[in-house]
DNA sequence: CGGTTTTGACCAGCGC
DNA sequence: GCGCTGGTCAAAACCG
């Protein structure tokens, strides 16, 4: 997930999560005082200036913080309109949304319909419930028909343009490839992976590079980890594995244990601009392709009801941080 | 030497 | 029944 694709439907909060430069390098007031030459009184000015800077960045933070304030506001209340719209709707047509076919190939298909419409932005919440009520009512299906209880999640990845043939979606789990093969619907082939770390791991992983923007992997999982997560495991290992996603700073997870998002605030401004540098394949991507990764991002965020709580708590925790200096 | 990757073969679902 | 397709298996190759 890049976040560079997502800024051209202006969905970053654009976050000013360094209100105070009074403390740079090269503070604008001396500059002033520098220039106009009044080295005399430049003490005193600069008193006189920072507690005006002061009052005004508390000002111009109290007011990000109310519109931050009302923004969460805003997207808890989407969310569960988004989320109600979704009950209403699966309770009015629970045979074509619980079970769309009874077979397993006819239901993938029309899960593929629904991620290359782009319209359904819930794609990857759940599916499991849907694959599940399927198979509920094929119960002499095979044993093999059992995974497709498991929860599927669906999570893209954007990888270096100039990497057009690597398959790996570092997600901080061990993988194991069992196969590759190329479909018929895309060019790409598309690699199968095991879940490794556990001998009784059920998960399953399919890594593919999208049609429409092959710098783009799209990694579906099917089941759930009965392990932890290596890096907790592991955690002289540290450093966040699961979401170093290539280059990428910001990203998206959506694992079996529930969606993991990680919002790097320290990135700066200008930070965003090396990573629009990084993947100048943006340009050249469909107008659907941002927008799909742009509701997809969405999707990811508010379906997490703790995510609200936690952005709250890691602004705040930034703007405490550099006013305590 | 053990784990991983590669790759052709095989199997099962599905449409005609 | 047959062909197409996706998913999996398993032997060989590869690698640290």
């Amino acid at each position: 997930m890049d976040y560079s694709s997502a800024a051209a439907y202006d969905t970053s909060l654009n976050l000013n999560t360094r209100p105070l430069r009074l403390f740079d390098d090269s503070p604008p007031i001396k500059k002033e005082v520098h220039s106009t030459g009044l080295i005399d009184f430049g003490r005193e000015l600069s008193a006189k200036d920072e507690s005006g800077a002061l009052v005004e960045e508390l000002h111009r933070v109290s007011s990000e913080n109310k519109k931050l304030t009302e923004m969460l506001t805003v997207m808890g209340e989407s969310y569960n309109a988004l989320r109600s719209q979704l009950l209403e709707y699966m309770s009015k047509n629970p045979e074509k949304e619980l079970s769309p076919t009874s077979k397993k190939r006819k239901s993938e298909s029309s899960n593929n319909n629904n991620t290359n419409s782009g319209n359904n932005i819930l794609n990857g919440i759940n599916n499991g419930n849907s694959e599940s009520s399927s198979s509920d009512g094929e119960s002499c299906k095979k044993p093999r028909e059992e995974t497709i209880k498991a929860k599927i999640y669906r999570s893209y990845v954007r990888t270096e343009p100039s990497d057009t043939t690597s398959l790996v979606v570092k997600d901080g789990y061990q993988w194991r490839k069992y196969g590759q093969k190329v479909t018929r619907d895309n060019p790409c082939p598309r690699a199968y992976f095991k879940c490794s770390f556990a001998p009784t791991c059920p998960v399953k992983k399919k890594v593919q590079r999208s049609v429409e923007d092959q710098s783009v992997l799209v990694a579906t999982y099917e089941g759930e980890h009965n392990h932890p997560h290596p890096s907790q495991v592991d955690a002289s290992s540290g450093s966040n594995r699961c979401m170093t996603l290539g280059s990428v700073p910001c990203s998206t997870s959506l694992g079996s244990s529930g969606p993991t998002i990680t919002l790097d605030l320290t990135k700066s401004k200008s930070n965003t601009t090396d990573t629009k540098s990084v993947s100048p394949k943006t340009k050249t991507e469909t107008p659907e392709v941002r927008k799909f990764l742009v509701e997809q991002m969405a999707s990811s965020l508010t379906k997490d009801p703790n995510f609200t709580k936690a952005l709250a708590a890691a602004i705040s925790g930034r703007i405490l941080q550099h006013n305590s200096y």
